[in-house]
DNA sequence: AATGTTACGAACTAGATAGTTAATTAACGT
DNA sequence: ACGTTAATTAACTATCTAGTTCGTAACATT
């Protein structure tokens, strides 16, 4: 006759506890770094104890990992669901850019962790055998894009997917990963509201400008 | 008769040591971050003892806040020495793209350390006065480069100094900020020798083009 | 040469920090 | 109802780390 113990009541509840400990260790990692994030600190903000952290995960690298892994399947898990492929090439590739700004955007914290991994030389990344072999569909994608563009002579430039992807991703990354520094030396913050739809805006026509080939010494742009 | 003391065999001094500690400093505050550098290990590395690094700068933060101000003075110096303004708007604007992208590719440890001190939200640029108030010449450049462009006809986007600025830098940064990462989940080093001359073309053909207004969905390209 | 000042070194300390031990309790299958 | 196992807690420890104490040696000044 007792109700089914429903994932909210429950006192024991494995998953949770795991999938807690990952969010409130995202938030630490992401805000103090690898070396700063103090694992006594993560267990202070949440309700279970320091101990379940090594019940769970073993270490403060393996939490780590863990945080870095998670944090990068969502982030696939959203380039799945970018559909651009009905549209022509100017806008398709326009639209990628425009949307990986969206993307960048609304997950700054995921930002910070690749920073963070990128001063330790993504030695974790590689220790993971998850995110080792995580091909990225979007090179697939704009690959596509550039051969239909040039089928279609929208685009004059010979661009490589993966040096489009960078120039996209760059711009997009930068604004967020840099937006302390950048907002102390020239005091705009390029993260506030007011910029948003501008610098949208300017990712979409400097891949299309670029692509057209209007930036190339030899061939004016036509 | 005793020969004058000549820097390398004097036994103190007081430039050298200091020198010394933030050229190590650098190198380590670089390597594993803020949090990640030890004291201690920055003193192993060099002929002095921790004491000194206390003796001349009180505090690992106000050790790492003196290796910030050195570095960001040095890469100012070098920004004034820029000159691009006895050629034509496009050709001044993608010099100075190219430029800053051998800029970024020379000076790969102050990347990090700007990239460090990011994910700490510049508070320590803040705390420093020397550097809190460092404007940057590069900016009136810009905006002298894109009146000149605008009016000649050769430049038909509106753009923003600032917002062009960022355009370059977050290409010719995030190359190398971003290579660790990058690198394993593409398979391509951004940063290899063989990518380099294709990468520099790429941010002065990308800016130019956006100038040009190529990019603009009303405006077809001239 | 005497004296004061600047630069330096070895050893030490208090507190922080990642990781552990071992006992305890809730859930679940039978 | 009951034994088994998975989940959880509190208290502990070894080590590391920023910062200090105190004494000394080199240089400058007179």
């Amino acid at each position: 006759m007792t109700s089914p113990p429903v994932a909210s009541e429950r006192q024991r509840d494995a998953d949770r506890t795991r999938a807690e400990i990952l969010e409130v260790a995202q938030r630490e990692f992401a805000r103090r770094g690898y070396a700063g994030a103090r694992v006594d600190e993560i267990a202070e903000l949440m309700r279970t104890t320091k101990r379940m952290i090594y019940y769970y995960f073993g270490s403060k690298e393996r939490l780590y990992i863990a945080v870095l892994e998670k944090a990068y399947t969502e982030v696939r898990e959203a380039e799945r669901l970018v559909d651009v492929e009905h549209l022509a090439p100017v806008e398709a590739i326009r639209t990628l850019a425009e949307l990986t700004f969206d993307h960048h955007d609304a997950h700054r914290e995921f930002i910070k962790l690749v920073a963070i991994e990128n001063i330790h030389r993504a030695e974790h990344i590689r220790k993971s055998e998850v995110l080792a072999n995580l091909g990225t569909p979007v090179l697939d994608l704009i690959g596509r894009i550039l051969d239909a563009g040039t089928a279609s002579g929208d685009f004059a430039t010979e661009a490589d997917a993966i040096d489009v992807h960078m120039m996209i991703s760059s711009f997009c990354f930068f604004r967020v990963s840099n937006q302390h520094t950048f907002g102390a030396l020239f005091g705009r913050d390029m993260t506030a509201p007011e910029h948003r739809a501008r610098l949208r805006r300017m990712v979409g026509e400097t891949v299309v400008a670029y692509l057209r080939g209007a930036g190339s010494p030899e061939r004016p742009p036509r």
